[in-house]
RNA sequence: GGGCCGGUAGCUCAGGCGGGAGAGCGCUGCAUUGACAUUGCAGAGGUCGGAGGUUCGAUCCCUCUCCGGCCCACCA
């Protein structure tokens, strides 16, 4: 017997554990199936499960049960990130605590404490997944640092710089001065700050009293300056092109050249130039062969350089700029200062500013390897859904800069590249080959210095699809599993991580390495703030697991996982579903009580009971609408298409309208109706099990579902996870009896809605009298009485009798329905109603009577469209007529 | 500056092909001795942001506009 209600946390745990025992989740079981593939975004080893995950990975499981449940041999890979920055950060900083500085230590310590740190908390997110119910394929972990991630790595590397897509170039990069580091465009973030703009005068050499003024945001550069553009075509410069300005403070001699960088709308028209500081003056810079002059260090002070006065030596960035504006300003040349806001490039880990910075990095040549990217997505060999991501992906694939893959880190992999004492690098998968390539160079053995960096994390992501499955070697999962046919993320990887593996495996795969990007929204909070600790606004996901179960957070995340927008999550209705599971319990019940047992050799299409052959039709529309559904990655709608048809259509509906065939004589009818319910009830496990495991496979267990239907000759107990996906042939449908039960189901909704308006008790069982009812009408009725009887609470049919006076009369398909309760009835009340309801029916026929007068509807509008309204004008008319003669009657008898 | 998305019931949101406006929550009324109050039954509630256009017909397509959000670029 069930448990009353149902406790998600008694069973969660323990379901997992038999899954997991029966090697449920594991690829390769079916070696002749075809095989549906997805990699897991891997989540920072740092990481732990926040709502996004949870979403994420609800989603790519659902497609993951509902494929294996379809006999798919399906590959989850799972996998973690080492996340270059965060986890280096994390670990220096618990070190610190310990008194212990990372340079103390050196890198070797240091990444052993890394090691150690992954081995001890690293991954905790993992079980925080499993608790989600997540069936990643687990015996095939990985790490993107592990042996076999770290050979692809250097793999890839060694031979794009072979193939020249990878070389080293000293130019300007997004410098971190508190990580010490470089970092790609990416990992930079605008933000918006109240400043000043400063307006300097620039003596001009050879006048006493001729000055050009500059206007800056970063004063402090003027130590760096090497030039002032001037826009060639504007008037109020143009002679001064080619002359020199003296440098205030320092005084150098700088060139005032013309450049079209300089927009005469813009300040004062005339730029300073800094080329080793800001990146539009680096290109200003090459083009007029400028010198590059570095005034900082790599923690952002003041160099100490023969080309800045000593004074500055040494001084922070910031500190420098207020004491550049003041010697300026007293030097006279401080020509005003503007409140102004603009945009400031901060470190997205750090949260410092960045700096622009002249370094020697290696660079990914993403502009010639974004070609066929982009070219594979116009012609559609990767799909994005929604499909407008595309746009977003085309728009940066276009616009794509060479990509920095250098890091000025120790945790990460360590760029294979030797150099030799005069600067020239051999760049080779290891140490002995870099030595037999500088012995060919050099003619001679030579000490080679290895490159110290370490490469971008996402370098060693962006091989995720093929790095897992064993690439470089052509194993039998690479073959069977790559490309794989769909990436579950949301959009804010798309140029990280998306573009950066469509690269990368058309290059090395010269494939694509998934067939569609399935793009979901960003969970926010339930008035769309973005969930951040600081707001503290987060909803942890496990505690809603905790609180209301796994499958109620995945069966919400499902249904408010609508394609293509932002998704505010609200407990309340984590709450609702959480319910949802607990009605799905209790129709288990019901089944268990009233012997509701699946019957050997029971064939749905025998059915003789049109009750029954309706709730089989159901069924069947429900299973085509989840196919469909999840075909399309229309999550919301599997969820709502099981969500109506378990709770409204099977639990209030069939039930309710079976239960009377439980007390008819008829043991035929009876044991029909009780194979049907457990009919349906099994086929709903298996149809919710992809969006709700946990209480799909218990009950599969409890109903006794495991032993004797997938596997009749053996004992062994067969999960729901590994049965088969319900395959109900669409002839299944019967019309006829999804006609006449709806037809019934209004029936008992107009008296119910009658009784109710019309404040009759809902417990008096009321007689009606039935006019002019037609021959269909008059077998529906026979049929179905008894449930028609016991739902609307009829005492008994009365045929082609008058009814008497003050009558209350329905007017329902072609019945007039007259409940014979005058002594009872307030008629000013039913008056009222009826009025009500002529008015709504001449609404009705008056819009309709408008359209089918117009003559450009009926001589354009499609047939089917006429007919149909014209139906419904006759319908309308006809019903309009009788709640009119109705009215009459009860005029008559006030 | 370039691009994308959204505005539908009190709230949060669905509305593949243009033809009778939907759900959940909330609200109102009624119901409680056998699956379920984590419930059932019945209801109220909409100028589909605004204007114009296309069309026989527009929540849906086009243009403009107002409001909100996001992404990219922008450090004079």
């Amino acid at each position: 017997m069930l448990e009353k209600s149902y406790q998600p946390s008694d069973i969660e745990g323990k379901i997992y554990d038999i899954w997991e025992k029966d090697n449920a989740f594991a690829s390769g079981q079916k070696l002749d199936a075809d095989p549906y593939t997805i990699v897991i975004p891997p989540p920072n080893v740092t990481g732990s499960l926040h709502m996004g995950h949870a979403l994420n990975n609800t989603l790519q499981d659902i497609l993951i049960r509902f494929e294996r449940m379809r006999g798919k041999d399906t590959l989850w890979q799972p996998g973690m990130d080492h996340a270059g920055i965060a986890t280096q950060m994390l670990v220096e900083r618990q070190l610190e605590a310990k008194n212990i500085n990372r340079r103390d230590i050196g890198r070797e310590k240091f990444i052993e404490h890394i090691w150690q740190w992954k081995e001890q908390s690293g991954g905790i997110i993992f079980n925080q997944l499993r608790r989600l119910g997540a069936s990643c394929d687990w015996q095939r972990e990985r790490f993107t640092m592990d042996d076999g991630c770290s050979r692809a790595v250097l793999k890839a590397f060694v031979q794009l710089h072979k193939e020249g897509l990878i070389y080293r170039d000293k130019r300007l990069v997004n410098w971190d001065p508190k990580l010490q580091t470089a970092i790609s465009d990416l990992e930079v973030e605008p933000k918006e700050i109240k400043s000043h703009m400063w307006h300097f005068r620039y003596p001009i050499e050879g006048f006493e009293d001729k000055f050009l003024v500059v206007a800056t945001t970063r004063p402090e550069t003027i130590l760096g300056d090497t030039a002032v553009a001037v826009n060639p075509d504007d008037e109020r410069y143009k002679d001064l092109i080619g002359k020199y300005c003296i440098l205030p403070i320092v005084g150098r001699r700088i060139k005032i050249v013309g450049d079209e960088y300089a927009d005469p709308e813009q300040g004062t028209g005339a730029v300073k130039i800094t080329p080793a500081h800001d990146f539009n003056d680096f290109e200003v810079g090459k083009r007029h062969n400028l010198e590059m002059i570095n005034i900082l260090t790599k923690t952002a002070h003041i160099i100490e350089s023969d080309e800045i006065p000593k004074k500055y030596w040494g001084m922070e960035r910031f500190t420098a700029r207020k004491a550049m504006v003041d010697d300026i300003k007293s030097l006279g040349l401080l020509d005003k200062i503007e409140d102004h806001t603009h945009a400031q490039p901060y470190g997205d880990r750090s949260g410092v500013v960045i700096e622009p910075y002249l370094t020697d990095q290696w660079y990914v040549d993403a502009k010639t390897m974004a070609k066929p990217a982009i070219e594979s997505v116009e012609q559609g060999r990767t799909k994005f859904v929604p499909e407008n991501w595309s746009k977003t992906y085309y728009e940066w694939m276009r616009n794509i800069q060479p990509w920095c893959v250098s890091r000025q880190l120790w945790w990460g992999h360590q760029i294979p590249a030797w150099y030799g004492d005069d600067g020239t690098v051999f760049v080779e998968l290891n140490e002995n080959d870099a030595h037999a390539a500088a012995k060919l160079h050099y003619g001679k053995d030579v000490e080679l210095r290895r490159d110290q960096d370490v490469l971008d994390t996402w370098f060693s992501s962006a091989l995720w699809p093929f790095s897992t499955m064993g690439w470089p070697d052509n194993t039998n999962e690479l073959v069977k599993h790559y490309q794989t046919d769909v990436i579950v993320t949301a959009f804010d990887i798309i140029f990280f991580w998306v573009a950066r593996m469509m690269m990368d495996g058309l290059h090395f795969m010269d494939e694509v390495p998934f067939d569609t990007v399935y793009v979901h929204a960003l969970v926010r909070d339930e008035h769309g703030a973005k969930m951040s600790k600081s707001k503290g606004n987060v909803i942890n996901p496990l505690e809603l697991v905790d609180k209301y179960g796994a499958d109620a957070l995945r069966f919400t995340l499902t249904s408010i996982a609508a394609p293509g927008r932002d998704i505010k999550l609200a407990a309340s209705r984590v709450e609702g579903y959480r319910n949802f599971m607990t009605k799905i319990w209790n129709a288990a019940r019901f089944c268990e009580m009233n012997e509701c047992v699946i019957i050997d050799g029971y064939d749905p299409e025998n059915n003789q009971q049109q009750l029954n052959r309706w709730i089989v039709s159901e069924t069947v529309k429900c299973q085509n609408n989840i196919n469909t559904a999840l075909a399309s990655y229309r999550f919301n709608d599997a969820a709502s298409a099981v969500y109506k048809f378990v709770w409204g259509i099977f639990c209030d509906l069939y039930l309710e309208l079976s239960k009377p065939l439980f007390f008819v004589e008829d043991d035929k009818a009876v044991a029909e109706t009780r194979a049907t319910t457990a009919w349906v009830f099994q086929n709903i496990l298996r149809l919710m099990h992809p969006i709700t495991p946990y209480i799909t496979e218990e009950l599969w267990h409890q109903m006794g579902y495991s032993k004797d239907i997938d596997n009749k000759n053996s004992n062994d107990i067969s999960l729901l996870i590994t049965s088969d996906w319900p395959q109900l042939p669409d002839n299944m449908i019967d019309n006829a009896a999804i006609h006449e039960i709806e037809w019934a189901i209004g029936f008992i909704t107009a008296i119910r809605s009658v009784k109710s308006e019309m404040n009759i008790p809902v417990a008096t069982k009321i007689p009606v009298i039935l006019q002019e009812v037609s021959k269909k009408n008059k077998l529906w009725l026979d049929r179905n009485q008894i449930t028609l009887c016991r739902l609307a609470r009829i005492d008994n049919f009365n045929f082609d009798i008058a009814p008497p006076k003050g009558a209350i009369q329905i007017i329902y398909d072609d019945l007039t329905i007259a409940i014979p309760l005058a002594d009872i009835i307030d008629l000013a009340m039913e008056k009222y109603r009826l009025e009500k309801a002529i008015k709504k029916s001449e609404n009705t026929i008056f819009g309709l009577d408008k359209k089918l007068s117009n003559q450009g509807f009926l001589a354009k509008a499609p047939a089917d469209v006429i007919t149909e309204n014209k139906q419904r004008l006759l319908d309308e008319n006809t019903s309009c007529d009788k709640i009119k003669s109705a009215l009459a009657k009860i005029i008559d008898a006030m």
